[in-house]
DNA sequence: GTAGGTACTTACTTCGCGGTAAGCAAAAAG
DNA sequence: CTTTTTGCTTACCGCGAAGTAAGTACCTAC
């Protein structure tokens, strides 16, 4: 039973900084290059800036990706992975073959 | 892009069956051996009833897991899983793995 | 009869995530 | 001056997932 409970919650924990809507895939445009705020909105259609602002500030306190601010003329700032965030990026992908393989043919949603 | 938003989108269809509150937990617990309701009421503490039918059903329509139907004295009823489901445990145990490396040393919730 | 076990099933409420919209501050362009 | 760009930040609302609680049906034991 001891080890049962250890990896559901090692899952829960991996849950709880990846499950909202937008979070994989702003790990997913990040993990190809720094980006920029407004960046990641054009590349993410649909996102809002309120909930974008709030997945950036959740991953980043959940140590996923860093916030680097330049002291530039427009204010420039820059979002990139820490290794973390590029290791949970490699497990997301695992579940997104898993995705491909077993719904994107039974399921064409 | 193309493949950019594929994977993403892959992982939108692993969460959409996986992300809820307790699936994961449900989906561990049978992986050992097919298991009655009761006994995964028993194995879940916390779980309710409504909840525990509503995700078998759900698992049990996105082919996660089967349902069989015994006619005994008492009723019977086992889940077991589908293949679909023993593949996506071993992704779910990926990021599980992912949670216990950069999650339970830094966060203890 | 009552109590207990199996396996659901329904009604109602609550709470948090996400969506909509607007405001803010600094600088540059016109 | 207004408008635009960048990067947030706040207020408010709605919906769906989950929690609480109770009911159903069938059988066994006492």
């Amino acid at each position: 039973m001891s080890h049962h409970q250890l990896s559901t919650c090692g899952f829960s924990s991996a849950l709880g900084v990846i499950a909202g809507k937008w979070k994989a895939a702003i790990l997913w445009q990040i993990h190809c290059r720094p980006l920029r705020y407004g960046e990641l909105r054009r590349l993410i259609p649909g996102i809002s800036e309120k909930v974008l602002f709030e997945q950036l500030r959740a991953m980043e306190s959940d140590g996923l990706i860093q916030r680097e601010v330049f002291n530039e003329v427009p204010s420039r700032v820059e979002y990139s992975l820490t290794s973390a965030g590029a290791s949970l990026n490699d497990a997301v992908h695992t579940m997104a073959e898993w995705g491909r393989k077993y719904r994107s043919e039974d399921t064409a949603s």
